[in-house]
DNA sequence: GATCGTCTGATTGTCGACAATCTGATGATC
DNA sequence: GATCATCAGATTGTCGACAATCAGACGATC
């Protein structure tokens, strides 16, 4: 007998392992830059640590294995993979390609992105107060938004993956001294070109806003090659 | 005191984990479909199944997770991750963007691409032979010398993963009644019009020899939403 | 006969112990 | 003083046992 939901939207609890928790607090730990690249990952110090038995830490470090912030030789040992300028390159290049690709389709399928508007406010809001923080957290979700409308989750989950080391990367470099307005005022022209379904130029904008984004000097990141 | 090597390049040999060939036993078994969308994934069937402990089981399935292929729901199980329509056509979209890209930068770069005629050789070697299996894995090696020569790991990565997915569905179609021939012959005019810089050209050769490949009837995945 | 406990079997999650592997140091041998 | 064994420490890899969780079955209760 299929029935209607008796109580309404009581928001579903779900039980975490170990495993996702220690993820989480590695994760930030290595996004907020307290375990730069090249750091050693051992399971057993991490274990102490949290107080939690080997086998949780290990399947964390592959979560964030499969993340690419970690790298392992089995046997030897695991790190904070170390980031490479091409790297750099190589994340914003692909990131260049995905809000492209993104666009082409929201415009083809006259996708409506009035969200977008919500996020480029924000960020200006932010801008004002000076809150640095706050723009970036604007801003991913401006760009993030961008590709979840494209309706396609294999690239999502692509973008996420891609974003989480960029994020990583923006908290090395010193992210002071830079025109919080100017970054606001990049992304209303990219919502009107959009509107107006002027593909290339929305396309370009993007392409422009990102490669400004991706200027970053070797030595901000310990190592060079 | 940097010396040469005195030896020469015997290969290296590694130690693999077992994790590792638990992996590469299982994805096989995913990828040739003997292990079908949806099949649950126990851990201690496969355990007493391998003759190993649980321990490198659950890693390897990890792995598995990792690359797309096995989903699972913590404390109630995994299996192998069921197919739908959109991500086949997520699958060959993204991969038309990728190879798009790497066009893009191989004609910038005005990298070498005489590579790609080996493979494309092949492909026509394995066609007069009606061989089959020998012509994907001609037409797969040809398509990833594209991306690799674009020099872009990241995306390279991506592709991998995102190829793996490709091999699964080609195996769970029934892949009979096709015109080898033509497949081989849709490749010489890539490389010619890559060597000639016609990016224009090369791509929508490219886009359209994706999308050709991306046709599929929705009841040879089992499940259709 | 609907609802609620309770139980049971299946599966995953976590733990502590032990084994395998790698690295570098130390010392024996020629 | 090179080269080779051997050893010790650190780290990861593997194992078997136990705990937690979930889904469904089975009744008891009203």
């Amino acid at each position: 007998m299929m029935m209607a939901e008796p109580n309404g939207d009581i928001s579903r609890i779900e039980n975490v392992p170990l495993r996702v928790s220690v993820a989480d607090i590695i994760r930030q730990a290595i996004l907020n830059g307290t375990m730069k690249p090249g750091t050693p990952v051992v399971e057993m110090a991490l274990a102490e640590q949290l107080q939690v038995s080997r086998a949780p830490v290990r399947e964390a470090i592959q979560i964030l294995e499969a993340d690419g912030l970690i790298e392992s030789e089995p046997y030897k040992g695991k790190r904070v993979k170390p980031l490479t300028l091409k790297e750099v390159e190589e994340l914003y290049s692909l990131r260049e390609q995905f809000e492209a690709f993104a666009i082409r389709r929201i415009v083809e399928r006259q996708v409506d992105v009035s969200e977008l508007r919500r996020h480029s406010d924000a960020m200006f809001e932010a801008a004002e107060r000076g809150d640095f923080a706050a723009l970036n957290t604007a801003d991913e979700a401006f760009h993030r938004a961008l590709i979840r409308l494209a309706d396609h989750d294999l690239m999502l989950g692509f973008w996420d993956n891609l974003y989480l080391r960029i994020r990583q990367i923006m908290a090395l470099r010193n992210s002071a001294n830079r025109d919080l307005r100017a970054v606001a005022r990049n992304h209303p022209p990219i919502i009107e070109a959009i509107e107006s379904r002027d593909m290339i130029r929305a396309i370009s904008l993007i392409s422009d806003h990102t490669r400004s984004a991706s200027q970053i000097a070797p030595e901000e990141l310990g190592i060079a090659p």
